[in-house]
DNA sequence: CAAATAGTGTCTTTTAGACACTATTCG
DNA sequence: CGAATAGTGTCTAAAAGACACTATTTG
């Protein structure tokens, strides 16, 4: 069954925009910096992103996209903006869903011949104005860090609080005060009755998100 | 000129979606309710939406298809989600970009015969899921309404701070304190210089957004 | 023991809210 | 004057931050 339309007409008899899927996917990097995750585009710098097929969720071509371009399992790619500018792509009526995910950078194995990891403090001059796709990404991910702990899971199963401080520091650029830090997010953390000995000092209890 | 990608193909050799817009045009009924523009579809309800057309924004396919559909002159219209699922139309592959815009009661002309203003609290069965989008389009208001006055300028040019604060009871479906409204609210507002005499009791000095 | 880190008590500052008071209008 | 609304002083409660203290480990 087709549908038409009260002129007749079926969907096809319409000119429709190709979409496209553009992702940021953010990271902190060993030395504690937010970084994204870049493919090369000949001399170039860019976001992933691939065009949307047929049967597929923009979710899910945004997954494919970190795959082919970067080498990368991404996780849960959430929509920022549609850049809709008519006149935006040389190539035509092209629409863009920005995307972020965030992703630890243990599970980040990325093809380093075709994609690189740069400092969000150091993205200038990407491709397609995805600069802004960036900006936009670390301001998600910073609203998202100030109240809870770890909302995109990028600790692992268990840690301590001061490793949670760190990672929230990182994604958020500034220092955070350490009593006021455990007194805000011990109560939404579980204990697991671990105790972990980092070296040097009292051993810390380890946490799990709720 | 055509853009070929590396196999020699151009993007009309892909499939497209097709790509809609849908709006909640959210306002404040006289009685103080806050609610949604609905428009007739056969026996049912729904939002306004159109298909978007080659060389128009997604913003100004929503402003048509208010104008065509309920006869409103929208103001800024603001993406929400894109809606992707690939089974969600029966007609076929369709995307549709979900807005929110915010347009006051006295601009609201719109058409009685095809359109209708229901309050918010009484949305429920509208067609293609839509609810979904009214329910997203309230959260996003009040949070914009929680901390600075009027930022989607639905009040007049000058106005007093009760009628401020009664709208943003309404948006935000909850009673504020007078005293504490006021000290949060003033500061971020210019004074006018002007008065409102409103009948019984001491005249009201006029503010206007800054 | 010294150094380092974990964990916490307590004081101050800030902010939101409660409450009540004064100010100014209409009828 | 009484009723009604505008505007504000002040107290309290809650939250954030500063600071310093105790606790427990390694070397």
């Amino acid at each position: 069954m087709t549908y038409r339309d009260s002129h007749g007409r079926t969907l096809q008899d319409y000119p429709r925009p190709s979409v496209a899927v553009d992702t940021a996917v953010l990271s902190v990097l060993p030395d504690g910096r937010l970084a994204v995750l870049l493919a090369n585009d000949g001399d170039d710098a860019r976001l992933p992103g691939t065009f949307v097929h047929p049967g597929e969720t923009l979710a899910r071509a945004a997954l494919r996209a970190l795959r082919d371009k970067t080498g990368v399992d991404g996780r849960e790619p959430r929509q920022l903006h549609v850049f809709d500018a008519p006149d935006r792509d040389p190539r035509g009526w092209v629409l863009s869903v920005a995307h972020l995910d965030a992703v630890p950078y243990r599970a980040l194995d990325f093809d380093a011949g075709r994609a690189e990891l740069r400092p969000v403090d150091e993205v200038r001059g990407l491709l397609y104005g995805h600069d802004e796709i960036v900006r936009m990404a670390v301001e998600r991910l910073r609203d998202d860090y100030a109240a809870s702990p770890d909302p995109a899971q990028l600790m692992p199963g268990t840690f301590t609080l001061r490793s949670l401080q760190n990672l929230h520091e990182s994604v958020l650029g500034i220092d955070l005060p350490r009593d006021t830090f455990r007194r805000t997010m011990e109560p939404q953390l579980s204990t697991t009755g671990g105790i972990e000995r980092g070296g040097v000092g009292k051993p810390a209890r380890t946490f799990r998100t709720r």
